[in-house]
DNA sequence: AGCGTTGATGACAGCAACTGACATCACAGG
DNA sequence: CCTGTGATGTCAGTTGCTGTCATCAACGCT
C-alpha cells in the first residue's frame, strides 16, 4: 500500500519513507476526486499521514506539489542548448533541446493527461504553470546570450520555442490518438515557420 | 485631493464618487511605497476611506487591482484583428493589432513603468500578467481561426504576437531613451521573422 | 550499550486573504 | 414624503501560509 519507490537522491531514513512522494500522491489524488480548490492542505496531510504543516515543509505552496521536479527540466533543456553545435541557429538549437525533451515525456503520457486536466481546470495552476514556462524560456534566453545570439533576438527566440512546445504539449495530451510529441513538435514548428514566413 | 475624474462608463451616485478609482490609486501607492506583499488590503481600503469588504467587491483579489482594464485592450485587440483585410496574412492582421495597442500605451508611458516595476518586483503579480496575456493569446487565436486559419497556425500565430508585444513591451518601458513603442514592435517583429527563417 | 548530535516532524499560535449573510445607508423615482 | 434599489458596512468564519519551539528517530562516537 505504501510507496516504496525512491524517486529522488536524497536520503529518507526516518519514519515512513518518501514523505514528499506520499504528500505528491495524495495531493493528486484528492484534486482529481474533488477538484483542486475543493481540496484542503489538512486533508492532502491527512491522507499522506502526516501534518499540514510538513506539507508546508516539503511545498512552497498548494499549487507546487503539481510542478516539482521542472527544474530538472529546465537544467536538461538549457545543458540541450548549450551544447548545439557553434554553428547551429539559434531557433535549430532550441529545436534540438524540444526533441530531447519530448521522448522523455513520451513514457509518462497517461499522467501528464491527467495532471494537465487538473490544471485545464483551475486558473490558479495555469498561473503557476505559465510562470513555469517564462521561467524556461528566460533560461533558454541567457542560454542563447551567451551563444552570442543578440537581444531581443535571444528572447524571441526562447519564447518562440516555449509556445512550440507549449502549443504541442496540449494537443498531444489532448489527441485521441497517440501520435508522438517528437512529431506533434516538429509539425508545430513548421507551422510557426510558415506562419512566419515573409512574402 | 479627491480624484474628481471619471474614468469608467458606470453611473457613480452616492457617498465619495469612484469607489474603484479611489481603490486602485491607493493600491497603486502602497504597493509603490512598501512593495505588494506588504501592503494588506485593510490598509488599501483604509486609505481609500472605505472597507476590505468593499474592496473585494470591486476587485476579485489583491492582484487584480493591477489589472483592471485589461478587457478593453482585448476587445479592441481582438476587433483588430478581426477587421483586418480578408487578404492579410494571419501574422500581419495580429501586427496591425498591436501597432494599434502600441499607440494607445504611447500617452501613458509613465504609469506603465511604475505599474511594471511592481510587477517585476513580484511573482504572483508576474503569473497574473502572464494569464492576461495567455487569455490575449487565446481570443486572438479564435479569432484566426474565425478567419479561416487552421490549427495549429492560429494558436502559434496568436502565441508569436504575444510574445513580441511581451518582449517589445519590457524594452519599452526599461529603455532610458523615449523610443517609441510602434518602433520597437516594429523592430522586434523583423527579429522574429528573421530567426524562424528557414535556411 | 550509552550518549549527544542532527534533521525531520508535530503542536500551537497567529496573520492575512477571501467569502457569505445580513444590516444599513444614500439616492432616485413616484 | 415614501419606497425600492444598489452600494457600503459589520461580523463571523474558513483556509492558506508562517514562526517558534518541542519532540522523536536514526546515526556516529566513545
Amino acid at each position: 500500500m505504501s510507496v516504496t519507490v525512491i524517486l529522488y537522491d536524497r536520503v529518507m531514513t526516518r519514519w515512513e519513507p518518501d514523505a514528499r512522494g506520499r504528500l505528491q500522491l495524495a495531493a493528486m489524488e484528492l484534486y482529481v476526486e474533488r477538484g483542486f480548490e475543493q481540496t484542503t492542505v489538512a486533508e492532502i496531510a491527512e491522507r499522506a499521514g502526516l501534518t499540514e504543516r510538513t506539507f508546508f515543509r516539503h511545498y512552497a505552496d498548494k499549487r507546487e506539489v503539481l510542478f516539482f521536479g521542472q527544474d530538472e527540466l529546465k537544467e536538461r533543456f538549457v545543458s540541450t542548448v548549450a551544447h548545439a553545435p557553434d554553428d547551429a541557429a539559434p531557433l535549430d538549437a532550441v529545436a534540438a533541446a524540444l526533441h530531447a525533451i519530448a521522448t522523455d515525456f513520451e513514457s509518462r503520457r497517461p499522467w501528464s493527461q491527467t495532471r494537465q486536466t487538473v490544471i485545464n481546470a483551475n486558473p490558479g495552476l495555469q498561473e503557476r504553470e505559465l510562470i513555469k514556462l517564462a521561467g524556461l524560456s528566460s533560461a533558454i534566453a541567457a542560454t542563447l546570450r551567451d551563444r552570442g545570439v543578440d537581444e531581443p533576438a535571444a528572447s524571441l527566440t526562447a519564447e518562440a520555442g516555449i509556445s512550440v512546445f507549449h502549443v504541442a504539449f496540449q494537443r498531444w495530451v489532448a489527441a485521441d490518438n497517440t501520435r508522438e510529441l517528437a512529431q506533434i513538435i516538429t509539425e508545430s514548428l513548421a507551422a510557426l515557420r510558415t506562419v512566419t514566413a515573409n512574402g
